[in-house]
DNA sequence: TTGTGTTTTATTGCCTCC
DNA sequence: GGAGGCAATAAAACACAA
């Protein structure tokens, strides 16, 4: 049960007969507002005298109150006793009326600022799903610009891939080596042997020109730590040494999640 | 005139602070 | 424990279309 203030409790209803309201504010629709504002202050008076034997009725508070309090409101929100009592003496209402309807003004301030705020991040929330469409459809494009520059460097990779392989055995041709024939044939031939000609000891090549041919071969090758790795640009499969993989770029361009390089870094 | 939706005034119950 | 704030709600007042 809510407890009030002796100077408030006795009378939170303003009472009055209804018949005599209606006719006091139609009446009131003409008047200046410090016509209005005297005649309401009369009315105070009187429903105040009369408040005792008459119906209860919830009573609106006039335009000039209202403004007075409105104007009250904009200063502070919030009401010391002080001035409460101040407001309730100067616009002719019952302190517990002016503590009321600061209550419900703050609750009506505060329904407003949740639509503002529910507003302002509907904005932000647009704003930013309109950035993110732009940004997939540059994604797209790139995507698109990505796939034709991949398209152009594999044909582009196959004609200069079958170039060397003729010149290669025109040469090895010419110099009627049988030894060297045989590995370049090999090697261009059929990458899946390619172990057995690359990885092949020069310890156990028996003749001079044979071990030059050797070092001609593993120019072109990358020997890395103990196993005798393959790095042959031009006679490779262009699908394999592909820096965009089937893993498809390491979803570099992927909208849906963030991009990834473990293609680059598959240790982490 | 009346039904209906909205706004305003006031109450109730709970909570926090001193 | 009293005072005051807040949320939820009731109820009167008001606006307005049909």
């Amino acid at each position: 049960m809510k407890r009030f203030n002796s100077s408030d409790s006795s009378a939170a209803f303003i009472s009055i007969s209804s018949s005599k309201e209606e006719r006091t504010q139609k009446a009131n629709q003409g008047y200046s507002r410090d016509f209005q504002a005297m005649l309401d202050n009369l009315e105070e008076e009187d429903y105040s005298e009369t408040a005792s034997h008459v119906s209860e009725k919830k009573r609106r508070l006039n335009l000039h109150q209202v403004k007075a309090l409105e104007k009250n409101f904009e200063v502070e929100n919030k009401l010391e006793p002080e001035r409460k009592l101040k407001l309730a003496g100067e616009l002719g209402l019952q302190p517990r009326q002016v503590a009321i309807w600061f209550q419900n003004r703050r609750a009506r301030w505060k329904t407003k600022q949740l639509e503002r705020d529910y507003g302002t991040l509907k904005a932000s929330y647009e704003a930013l799903k309109l950035d993110y469409s732009n940004l997939e459809q540059k994604n797209e494009v790139l995507a698109q610009k990505v796939k034709e520059l991949k398209a152009k460097l594999m044909s582009q990779e196959k004609a200069d891939s079958s170039h060397s392989v003729k010149e290669e055995y025109r040469v090895s041709e010419s110099d009627n080596n049988a030894s060297v024939h045989s590995k370049i044939h090999d090697f261009s031939g059929n990458n899946n042997n390619n172990s057995s000609a690359i990885t092949k000891d020069p310890s156990n090549i028996s003749s001079s020109h044979e071990l030059m041919n050797w070092f001609q071969l593993s120019d072109s090758r990358v020997i890395l730590g103990s196993r005798y790795q393959v790095y042959q640009p031009h006679l490779m499969k262009p699908e394999d040494q592909s820096l965009f993989s089937a893993e498809e770029s390491c979803n570099f361009f992927s909208v849906d999640q963030a991009p990834t390089l473990h293609c680059y870094f598959p240790e982490q």
